[in-house]
DNA sequence: TTGAAAGCGATACCAG
DNA sequence: CTGGTATCGCTTTCAA
């Protein structure tokens, strides 16, 4: 930057003052500064950048207060990931309020001082009242994504999080082409409210019934990602159909699946395709109690919402292919070594 | 660091000898300044010391000179990264060997300059000279790593890629659930010198026969990468093999193997599993000439490998779960949005 | 063994 | 409109 100011004959604050479009220089000066730049192949350091400006990033993760494992990862990442980047100038912090609560969620956003925080990121239900509360939010001037379930993309700046149709398409073609002849399946949903969870069952009915006219969506039921109450509900459906070949379980509270499933003996006959990869469907997976896992890689989500947040608050490019979220699937076999859901 | 020099009574040069650990200070000294440490919850930043340092992180990629795709979307990564990094004060290089030529891989190792390279990832055979040349390498003083196929453990810093023996099975399990019924399997591999096909290979066969008996893996090809010969090559396997009912095609060269299918029919009893998702694979999958992918993903890859380079330099901590390069499966639904194999 | 001072590459405030 | 200068947090000679 010395060397520019040099060679275009002028200070180093209009150098800056061209290298951020600043107001107030003539287009005569600029003209020399731009040549001078394009001569010497400058190339702006963003670390000295953003010392000099004193930059801080200071991030808030609002989730909510549930206790099933891919929240708790999702949580443990947060503190991870937070431990790093303090050396990067970012802090990243959480806040957990009820679930299923948009009333709860409401307050926190507006709670929020904009002075103290400078991005969010919130996971949580789609409700008008949340979205109004988004939408003040930015208008406070703080970026915010939504995690995991979207909101309207007029409220949000971005979305992290897999595309929820596309992850229940994909766990129907699983069924479809890993269960052997006719039969009938079962869907294990979480709750209405939740737009993730409806965009999985709406993209595996729809698949099932295109591509597999054999298999039959025959029961569902509401789990509220609450293993206890899956596994006392799960017995009359097993009464009632006897012959289920597949289950789908398209939210959390696996681990009351899968206790039902392996006190109940072994079941060869029964494919099952369930949703995140945590100790405990990690086990079934290995175990043969699942048959295969869709994920959303929660070390990925964390950091890309990091990222997101940061390019939001600088008004930066970012790279699209880096923050899409991919949809995994996990059988026995390319199951990541232990040691983390990453 | 001002306050910690301030409150320990010393200056800021020898705060900075007992962050860095350098020599030449009394003890005592040194507990004083720990002391005041831990008092201001001192946390260092990392930019600014950089900045300081002025250090650079010149890295290069010593890559095979072949066409196919899935190298192109490696150099096209190097590419965009690269020049992202530029900010960074990283540059990536890249330098192109003829493939599967042992001698042209040492002689670009044996000529490389410590003063002016950092890091390399190299991409390649493995013999014994290779070792030798890495090994030499290390020597120099630069750091070194291993893309896609790997090295012993001992001559590299890291290994960036996927366990090839685990994705082999993974190929296998798809394959074994999608086949209907009994059959043979044809597999298409690539070059013997090249370890991750091998290990592919290997995965394949043992699961195969441990899992599915009534599946038989009875030809093999050895495409050498090459599709047009890969195109020559099927017609007398399909002559010998008229029921073949599986293809898993574990090396590139992907597009001999797409032209031919499509070119005798579709095949409605075949069932293909290939390997990298690249523009061709993708159609293939989408059209339902492929059944599955198994893909390694390369912008993880080239950035894994980047910050691998400059933690080793560094002599810095890395995060291993995010090193972690996944097996990834691709189904026609779960496709990311096209515009990268990212 | 310790300290003083000059940067690293950019920003920002205050003058002129 | 444009220039001078202090500063950001840390490293690195050079002296003492």
């Amino acid at each position: 930057m010395n060397d520019i100011a040099r060679v275009a004959g002028v200070s180093l604050a209009t150098v800056d003052r061209v290298l951020n479009a600043r107001p107030g220089v003539r287009s005569v000066t600029i003209e020399k500064v731009n040549k001078a730049i394009a001569e010497l192949g400058y190339i702006r350091d963003t670390a000295a950048a953003n010392l000099a400006r004193k930059r801080l990033y200071r991030l808030l993760f609002i989730i909510p207060e549930t206790t099933n494992e891919f929240m708790m990862a999702l949580e443990a990442e947060i503190a991870a990931q937070g431990a790093k980047l303090l050396h990067q100038r970012t802090t990243l912090q959480t806040l957990a309020v009820p679930p299923f609560d948009p009333r709860a969620m409401v307050d926190a956003l507006d709670a929020l001082d904009p002075s103290k925080t400078d991005g969010v990121a919130v996971i949580g239900v789609e409700t008008p009242a949340v979205r109004d509360a988004v939408k003040r939010a930015r208008a406070k001037g703080m970026a915010v994504v939504s995690l995991v379930s979207d909101l309207p993309s007029s409220e949000r700046d971005h979305f992290v999080g897999i595309d929820n149709i596309a992850a229940g398409r994909t766990a129907a073609q699983l069924m479809g082409r890993f269960v052997r002849g006719e039969g009938r399946i079962l869907v294990i949903t979480g709750s209405r409210l939740a737009r993730d969870h409806l965009e999985r069952r709406k993209g595996f009915d729809v698949l099932m019934s295109e591509e597999f006219p054999n298999l039959n969506v025959v029961a569902s039921i509401e789990g509220r990602d609450d293993p206890e109450l899956i596994r006392q509900l799960l017995p009359e459906v097993f009464a009632a159909y006897p012959d289920l070949c597949g289950i789908y379980s398209s939210a959390a509270g696996n681990p009351g699946l899968i206790r039902f499933l392996e006190e109940t003996g072994p079941h060869p006959e029964l494919t099952v395709v369930a949703h995140e990869l945590t100790p405990a469907s990690r086990a079934a997976l290995q175990s043969g109690t699942f048959d295969a896992i869709i994920n959303q890689d929660t070390g990925h989500i964390i950091r890309s919402a990091t990222r997101l947040l940061k390019a939001t608050v600088d008004k930066a490019p970012f790279d699209r292919t880096q923050e899409r979220i991919r949809i995994d699937i996990y059988l026995k076999e390319n199951l990541p070594h232990q040691g983390g859901e990453a």
